[in-house]
DNA sequence: AAAACTTAGTTTATTCACTAGACAAACAAT
DNA sequence: ATTGTTTGTCTAGTGAATAAACTAAGTTTT
């Protein structure tokens, strides 16, 4: 019946409790009176909903803090361990498992190389990672409070897998499969939009608005993170840079169109280029990511020049995104991010090249998270919807 | 000192009398108790915001409307008189400025050409088409409640142009200008950033919550409205996916890269090839978009193949759109609209060549205000801005 | 035509969250 | 010990929404 949404004082209260335990996340420890005077809110408010927050084993009190020249105030911190986490990155040949508490912290990782598995196998094998896991967690007032899951594909908005070429998967449901096991909420996301939260929660995006995470594997997946929120279109297809085209007239990729842009700088474009190289020192089996690492590593000029070369395309890439979305920061992720000793200088370089528009306060920087961005973002996606849903019930 | 925003009572009432105007507007005329249905707020509380709308002038009623068995509504209208608005659309070589009821419709149109003008001189002609506006406006309770300006060019957030390169305009802080000269709220925009609102809320894009708009001029320039809302980037620079490249190996372009889409789908790009098949019936100094389009509709088969190839063009560059952004709907408009009969088709053989992402529910469609959009776009901005500040104060 | 039913809009009492300001508790400085 | 400061609680008051009663004005049934 109602369309729209209506405003009325339980909004209010929730929005206002749901504000300080923010305050209580990112500025513990504090006492009340300095959360009265950071949000605005009155201190009987504030005092009220601290003692629903405490109630709800969401806060705790510590002892006294320090005086400033009156009474001593009441330090208030965040229950980081009244429940947990489950933040799993499904890649295509290896499953990452983590359980972290309420802060993101990681208390538990498990993680499985997989290979050329069928469907049934990987459920298989996810549900005993996802099991060791919760086995793994202490008591806890909440218990396991959700699980996450960063899948390399294209997800709908009600969290059924439409397509994920890499695992051969199609239209699955995975969320409804989870639920109907765990019975807990199940938040099922792409992968690169996992990285993107989880960079700008935990790593080097803590303090940015404007997001683009680039992740660089097999193939190129973008999360993007605009104006504070993940943005992810109408269906959930956005960030499919990997297929935008740089090349008019270039190779032909699997989509159906030319030139696009993993098709030069990925995973997949690397051994392609070390093949037509003919780097003596390695055979055509031996390529892969790691043995040029390690070649480049120990100074082969042919190794580093190629990694040049990726750093190149990939700056041409960055440097549409730049023009497309002016963000106020872009984060490479993914396996080739381990490379940034020889890609950060060609994308530099490709990046200052336009003259157009003086980006001054553009921030290029690589994963802080490495491998366990995905897995990471996603746990705190759980986190999140716990905490939402749970201050909405009170 | 009040970092984050609180939440009382008078925002929920700000709120909730902002959501019975809307339904007013969008579902009038309406009665209070449908309001009340609809909303889902409390028949009372709709009566006293109500009340308050009537007194302030924004909404009025009209006589009974028609009895469902019982005691007869009385019928609420937008008093979209109750002022008007000024949209302007600031281009390279014209001025068209609007004069518009609070509903958008316009009610005086002042269009000039202008050619090779100083600043000076184009600020003389941009005051004498608003002064005209301004004294053509009927009186009403809150006469001009703002001036919306279109400009082709990137502007930051506070409303300063810091370049518009076809203008050769650079850092000129016009909103400054006109608030001192004219007293009332000033609201600056890019042009193609107009033209998406305008094409959102009075065009073919009324009902849809993602859309890219596209304008085709001389350059390209692209407004983002995601979300349903518009997205404007860390600086206010997003956008600019004329200089997105798409051909590495591709033209220089004065913007310091290669291979911008804006070389090969433009206003621009069509004279190039124009002159470059050297039609025969057009001497170099014919050519223009006009004469171009009367050669195509005469049947002329090198006119119509010239557009074909451009529609080729441009469909690259939207099919990237689509990747990126995975819209509801994609927007064509600006100069080259008007060549829609040819573009249309290589277009949508582009957009149907990717055959990695379902996209059944894509619209691409074509301006349906033409040349309008973004004056008609920025002057809903002023309104819109009129009645957020409005609907404050009381 | 009278009675019964329906729908529209107003009025009144109640609830709920926030605010202001008083107050007590606990501490520092003199 | 006295004075002043800061913290946190308590109480009264405000404002907005809600529920429900009520008035108004129509239609339908008998």
């Amino acid at each position: 019946m109602a369309l729209n949404k209506t405003w009325n004082q339980h909004v209010v209260k929730k929005e206002n409790k749901s504000l300080v335990l923010n305050v209580i996340q990112s500025s513990s420890p504090i006492s009340r009176a300095d959360i009265a005077s950071i949000t605005g809110l009155n201190k009987g408010t504030v005092s009220s909903q601290v003692t629903e927050l405490i109630d709800e084993h969401l806060i705790y009190e510590s002892g006294p803090g320090k005086s400033s020249g009156g009474r001593r105030p009441v330090m208030l911190l965040f229950n980081k361990i009244a429940g947990y986490s489950i933040g799993i990155d499904l890649g295509v040949n290896y499953i990452l498992g983590l359980l972290t508490d309420l802060e993101g912290n990681i208390c538990k990782e498990n993680y499985i190389k997989i290979k050329d598995l069928s469907f049934d196998e990987i459920m298989e094998k996810l549900y005993e990672v996802i099991d060791s896991l919760i086995a793994s967690a202490p008591s806890s007032p909440y218990g396991i409070i959700g699980i996450g899951i960063g899948v390399p594909g294209t997800v709908d908005n009600n969290g059924n897998i439409l397509l994920a070429p890499n695992l051969k998967w199609k239209n699955i449901h995975l969320k409804e499969i989870l639920e109907e096991k765990y019975h807990i909420p199940i938040v099922i996301e792409n992968e690169a939009n996992g990285g993107a939260h989880g960079e700008r929660k935990f790593g080097i995006g803590m303090d940015t608005k404007h997001i683009v995470y680039v992740s660089i594997g097999i193939g190129i997946g973008v999360g993007l993170n605009l104006n504070g929120e993940l943005y992810k279109g109408n269906n959930g297809f956005s960030g499919e840079l990997g297929h935008m085209t740089i090349d008019i007239n270039g190779k032909d990729c699997r989509c159906g169109s030319k030139g696009c842009w993993e098709l030069y700088a990925s995973e997949q474009a690397l051994d392609d280029y070390a093949a037509q190289l003919k780097l003596t020192s390695l055979s055509e089996e031996e390529i892969s990511l790691e043995s040029l690492l390690s070649l480049a590593e120990k100074g082969d000029e042919k190794g580093i020049a190629l990694f040049e070369e990726i750093g190149n395309q990939v700056g041409i890439g960055l440097k549409n995104i730049v023009n497309i979305f002016n963000p106020e920061q872009i984060i490479v992720g993914g396996r080739l991010a381990a490379a940034k000793k020889w890609l950060i200088a060609p994308i530099k370089k490709q990046l200052d090249q336009t003259q157009l528009f003086q980006q001054q306060d553009l921030q290029v920087d690589f994963s802080s998270l490495s491998t366990h961005s995905a897995a990471m973002g996603v746990a705190a996606f759980a986190v999140e919807e716990f905490l939402q849903n749970n201050l909405h019930k009170a």
